[in-house]
DNA sequence: CGTGTATACTTAACACTGTAAAGTAAAAGT
DNA sequence: ACTTTTACTTTACAGTGTTAAGTATACACG
């Protein structure tokens, strides 16, 4: 490859990069749907219809940045990854993971929320995406904590991650849906604080003694 | 009242649920986003101004179904109000709403997901409407459950009710988005019941130990 | 019965949207 | 110096939510 399409493809990232950063900012303080292609270029400078030399459509502008957002999570969490017992190192995951939610509301939302008719992502394939260090974190907690008998094997460790998962997920969603207003704003935290240790009180309960 | 003024507003109350029936069935088959005010229209039969007789604008329609869905919901639920124990109540109300989430998938995508800038819902006012009926549903189980001392109080009520509601509708939230891709289909079941059954091990759990 | 008013609806229009096709100007390769 | 490629823009299309103005019809009343 010559220096000269060395330096043109170097442009052509800049530009894409210019992008991102452009329908970042724009989507975070507007919405999604309240962002146009024509907006996203006049605040790079471009006409709209450059935008679509890089990337396909509006969805793919999402895509893209749902990928950075797996990525800052990841890193998020595997900030914990010093704490010893898997327990606790769990359960201050999930804490991590709700912040997450709250202190990047917009971003969480990309990841979760918009899905624009084509975001299906198959994670299980792209094993070494963000996405999936995400979902790995928890599920190594569990593992570690199955084998230090501490969690009760009680399912397949894939399910107990997954209801973990939803706890977390459920907790971020109906925060940030607004959905939370029949709970006092001083019972907030207790609520995180709560599902957390009823999910962990949950997974490291004993055995259940199969009276039925 | 005259009954020339009774008919026409039997008329008005007739054209007022076309449009809903309509536009239900459009965000159903089509998705909210895809759906204009000219479509229902057409599916109506009418001129488009016509609908914003009727509603101020798209997301009041979005809003009338909302209700809807919460009243659908809460005859579902409160369907299995004849099991006696409060705690196995629960469960199977816990099974209900996701197994409404996934054969009302549109439903419940309208009452959860498509915010569209403008459903605060303000439940906590409103505590007559459907989606109330909904939570407290719940939250009876889980005081008759505390009355019967099956369940531990380690909270306040309603931050039991949520952690609960967290989970189901996070497990709700992950299915309809397509997030259970790293999960095999044939373990779906067995993570709603694993999901239900961690949940209500830990609410049945005892008290803490609190040794830290 | 005839007339004026209120009601229900439509037409036309505005300012947007995402996106495709065609055109242009400059840089690169030969 | 000339041709081709590349990067970008202009123009245009078909669609969007919504508003303002216009129209026809059904009603109430003299």
């Amino acid at each position: 490859m010559t220096p000269t399409q060395q330096r043109r493809q170097r442009e052509k990232e800049n530009l894409r990069r210019a992008i991102l950063d452009a329908a970042r900012e724009l989507f975070i303080s507007e919405g999604y749907d309240n962002v146009s292609m024509r907006k996203i270029a006049e605040k790079i400078e471009y006409s709209p219809t450059t935008i679509y030399l890089h990337f396909q459509d509006k969805s793919e502008i999402l895509k893209a940045l749902c990928d950075e957002g797996f990525l800052l999570m990841a890193a998020c969490l595997e900030g914990v990854n010093s704490i010893e017992d898997p327990v606790e190192r769990l359960r201050e995951g999930g804490f991590r993971y709700i912040q997450f939610a709250k202190q990047q509301p917009q971003y969480y939302v990309i990841m979760f929320e918009m899905q624009d008719n084509a975001l299906e992502m198959d994670m299980a394939k792209k094993t070494e995406s963000a996405g999936y260090r995400c979902f790995s974190f928890m599920m190594r907690c569990i593992l570690e904590g199955i084998d230090q008998r501490i969690i009760t094997p009680s399912a397949h460790p894939l399910v107990l991650t997954h209801s973990i998962w939803a706890g977390v997920h459920g907790a971020a969603s109906l925060t940030l849906s607004g959905r939370l207003g029949m709970l006092p704003q001083e019972l907030h935290q207790a609520f995180y604080d709560n599902l957390l240790e009823l999910s962990i009180r949950g997974l490291t309960a004993p055995a259940p003694t199969n009276s039925n």
